[in-house]
DNA sequence: TAACAGTGATTCGAGTTCGAAGCAACTGTT
DNA sequence: AACAGTTGCTTCGAACTCGAATCACTGTTA
């Protein structure tokens, strides 16, 4: 097996190398602004952030965690971290006790009121400062495109795949 | 100060949302892949392929580093653990004996080598799958000039102030 | 050549992350 | 009603990450 596959075009490891290195660049820069502006982490950012989406301000622990991508115990120790300083509140639903729902406090409101300044300053400085309108349209429209595509793509791992054939009886 | 900035357009705020999602979910897919290919981290297969990369497969610590936007005292770490599995080897330089050059060996390049199909498989299921030929074409200039313009733009973070600060004398 | 800042790397402690295992509550069955 | 299976969350241990402090070498300046 030498080689045999065609691999990927220059331009799509272009692509895919531009993707890593800007989204780790970004967050970096954006981790330093969150940490100098309100002692935040950059997943602490981004629950803060997503709760604010919310229509009401809250949503289930499961829901939380998809919507960031993060691990279920990751999520558990960083509410508890959040719930500590106040900007964010937990409580079990009364309809499903297992679930805990989280609300995002006044004081969480605040926070990321205080945060946010700083936050668009660095997409704008670091993100958009080279790009025209339609450089934006265009990321917008594929990257869209394409996290479509991966939420709706089930992962075809072996870890995936064993734990589906565990539910079907298969073995091998 | 209630709303008097603009804020970012929906546009924007897509493009950034869909940037940061992309690159997390992808992300966690290749981890599982390379896990269980090799047994590999992300940050591992970075660096090896980073590694691989270089024009005689080696290089100094800091200069990895940077290449693929990681601490230092992050770097040490997994550099001695990929030692200690013998696929990558360091060793003082002789011109600068505080500079520690890293290379990679053959079994690293033999471990990458079992790795890099299903990695691309990964990438053409999920990121390449939807996308035109000019989807990636742009995808690869747009985010080239992005991550070339975070490259030559230094932090304006409060630390970089400060550090930069000291060396001149103000402390206001 | 002795002081000195600058640079490359490591050590250390504290905080963070994950997956596996566990617990509790819900949802079907039968 | 009792059971197995599922789901939602937490706990636990081990691995990972970072920044600050440190060590060692290099270059410069007096």
């Amino acid at each position: 097996m030498g080689s045999s596959q065609p691999g990927p075009s220059a331009v799509q490891l272009a692509a895919y190398f531009g993707l890593i290195e800007v989204s780790s660049l970004l967050r970096h820069a954006v981790e330093q602004q969150l940490k100098e502006a309100a002692d935040l982490s950059y997943v602490q950012f981004q629950l803060l952030a997503t709760l604010g989406d919310a229509p009401d301000g809250s949503l289930r622990m499961t829901d939380l965690a998809d919507g960031v991508v993060y691990s279920r115990s990751g999520l558990t120790y960083q509410a508890q971290v959040l719930e500590k300083r106040g900007l964010l509140a937990r409580s079990t639903s009364p309809e499903d006790e297992r679930s805990v729902a989280v609300t995002l406090t006044a004081e969480g409101r605040e926070v990321l009121g205080r945060v946010f300044p700083g936050h668009i300053a660095i997409l704008q400085d670091l993100l958009f400062a080279r790009l025209s309108a339609g450089d934006v349209d265009a990321l917008a429209d594929i990257l869209g495109r394409v996290r479509d595509h991966m939420r709706h793509t089930p992962p075809r791992s072996a870890a995936a795949r064993r734990r589906r054939a565990a539910t079907e009886g298969d073995a091998a």
